[in-house]
DNA sequence: CTGTATCCAGTAGGATACTG
DNA sequence: CAGTATCCTACTGGATACAG
């Protein structure tokens, strides 16, 4: 590991990278509900309120192309489809338990609180 | 300070409401420019790489209505006007830092780029 | 059960021109 | 200098129906 100079453009770089794996409006509810354990597409599609079928799918798929979430297939009738937090997916919990704890310290205080 | 338990519907609304506060093209890369010291309107505008003054305005007027940034003009001819991080602005780069760091961290050996 | 396919409305953001 | 105003395109996300 070598110390070096950070510039601004990797900061800018970095950060929207990780609000990019983040970006959807669904994205942290899945995030959050597999961080409490694996589920299929239909406990997924009832415990998220409101979400449609397309846009879970939607979701879970880039969440498994930017490998956050594992999907497994069991090829049985009716198709059964697991999906899991990888151990990428475990680790962007620690950011978002970070956004969470500002939220908790500086929303209350706050002149605008863009409401839940 | 009450120990009390925290729900997941509190974890998900406190981390949307901090990526809402990072919400827009430009928003991360503005606060990072005010966090090296705050500008003026055309300062900004000619460091920011390709944003026009319409989103400029924008990114800037939400970033103040949230409490992140505040807008100070002198009534001078030619008009002046500043932009600086609040306290509030301030303590937001700590998650920023926390998602740049994970991005230092776990981007590169990653199966998509997202591609800076 | 686990998805696709279509259609539609609203919005974010870019280009350009104009103003106190 | 520090913005507005207007027009335009592309994309996100919702609703609904259909399919292996």
């Amino acid at each position: 590991m070598v110390e070096r100079e950070i510039s601004e453009f990797e900061m800018i770089a970095g950060t929207r990278a990780v609000l990019g794996l983040l970006d959807g409006k669904w994205t942290v509810e899945v995030l959050y509900l597999l961080a409490s354990g694996k589920r299929r597409y239909s406990e997924i599609y009832y415990e998220v309120g409101e979400i449609s079928k397309k846009m879970l799918t939607r979701t879970l798929r880039q969440l498994e192309l930017h490998g956050l979430v594992q999907r497994t297939v069991y090829p049985e009738v009716p198709p059964r489809v697991e999906y899991a937090l990888t151990q990428r997916g475990w680790s962007i919990t620690g950011p978002l338990m970070g956004m969470y704890e500002w939220a908790a310290e500086h929303l209350d205080d706050a002149p605008e609180q863009l409401a839940a």
